[in-house]
DNA sequence: ACGTTGACGGATT
DNA sequence: TAATCCGCCAACG
């Protein structure tokens, strides 16, 4: 194998965010989870930065902070709840219900893990 | 190169 | 619940 490392994905970025799109529809994930899942454990705050640089075309309302709370400010922190309600998302008080809708991230999905369906 | 900032997280008070 | 502190790491000025 050639080449092998150097410039990873040009960032840590780009894993993040293939991770915020693996998010399914009606379920959510914390920056810490994306961060971890992607391979960065402790780097939240970079999942946040991966949002706030390329969240577009991304379920970036999908993305919370721990214990489901919004984070966001403003219009997008009104905009990210009322898309998550839309999508049949709950809320406890200020924040989701994280219990019914935090979704799991396969760490490693083992290759040909697939089971006869 | 340096210091500050930030959609963080957890613990403490 | 709110306020504060520290650790984390890349982007920005």
């Amino acid at each position: 194998m050639a080449a092998a490392k150097k410039s990873v994905d040009r960032s840590m970025f780009r894993r993040m965010l293939q991770k915020v799109a693996k998010v399914p529809y009606g379920k959510v994930a914390t920056y810490g989870d994306i961060a971890y899942a992607a391979g960065f454990p402790g780097a939240a705050r970079q999942a946040a930065w991966a949002l706030h640089s390329g969240g577009e075309g991304l379920p970036w309302h999908r993305i919370i902070g721990a214990g489901g709370k919004i984070l966001l400010t403003g219009e997008f922190g009104f905009e990210q709840r009322m898309r998550l309600e839309m999508e049949g998302v709950t809320f406890l008080g200020l924040k989701v219900n994280m219990a019914a809708h935090r979704h799991s991230f396969t760490p490693q999905p083992k290759k040909s893990s697939r089971k006869r369906g």
